[in-house]
DNA sequence: CAGTGGATGCTCT
DNA sequence: GAGCATCCACTGT
């Protein structure tokens, strides 16, 4: 099959982030994640879409105290926690605000800027839309995988860019999930093409 | 487009 | 044994 010609977004990057980023409240650090450009191996994209989950939130997986799993969520911020959905899939989170606070940023979608190629392989799409457009969708198209849980973010094969300008931003409540569903703690990129789902509005 | 259900494995009760 | 921070294929309008 011929590959469409990518017409890739213009790869405007600000400095890399370093952990001080991400030692703040979720919800500050959570729509400055917005227009930020992540990258693992060098493959990746503009983050449009993300969730902020807060300790003290039902909705949070370190909301009933500290498990092998959720381990890294209760460590320094500025690190990777990653688990798996379903049985299936893998979903990556930043960890935030102080150690011990047990407090994360899932990152929901992307719009694909570094490694397209690659992505296509790793999701056997060729469509750029649908290569991204949720949790475990870009985890697949990254490569990212529970190797990845308690890696720094400031460190190969993470790296991730501050946003070059300040983008219009859109919240809503979060998806798929039951417990405290009504918070609208989901961040959006205005207008994208590559959210998960549709803003209500 | 909306809704439904299966796949699949791990975590915690 | 239940319950998932999901995705995809399939159905029916």
């Amino acid at each position: 099959m011929a590959r469409s010609p990518s017409p890739a977004p213009p790869a405007k990057l600000g400095p890399k982030l370093t952990r001080r980023f991400f030692a703040r409240s979720v919800h500050a650090v959570a729509p400055e994640l917005i227009g930020a450009t992540l990258l693992y191996g060098g493959v990746g994209g503009v983050i449009v879409e993300v969730e902020a989950y807060h300790h003290t939130d039902p909705a949070a997986h370190s909301y009933g105290g500290q498990t092998p799993r959720n381990a890294v969520m209760f460590g320094p911020p500025g690190y990777a926690y990653v688990y798996r959905s379903y049985g299936i899939h893998w979903c990556v989170n930043v960890v935030c605000e102080a150690k011990g606070s047990a407090s994360a940023v899932l990152i929901r979608a992307l719009a694909p800027t570094h490694g397209l190629d690659a992505m296509r392989d790793r999701r056997g799409l060729d469509d750029e839309r649908l290569l991204c457009s949720g949790p475990g969708k870009l985890t697949q198209a990254l490569g990212i995988s529970i190797a990845a849980n308690g890696l720094p973010l400031d460190a190969p094969p993470f790296t991730i860019h501050r946003r070059p300008a300040e983008p219009d931003i859109v919240t809503g409540p979060r998806i798929g999930i039951t417990k405290a569903a009504d918070y609208p703690w989901r961040y959006g990129l205005r207008g994208s093409r590559f959210l998960s789902k549709p803003f209500p509005r």
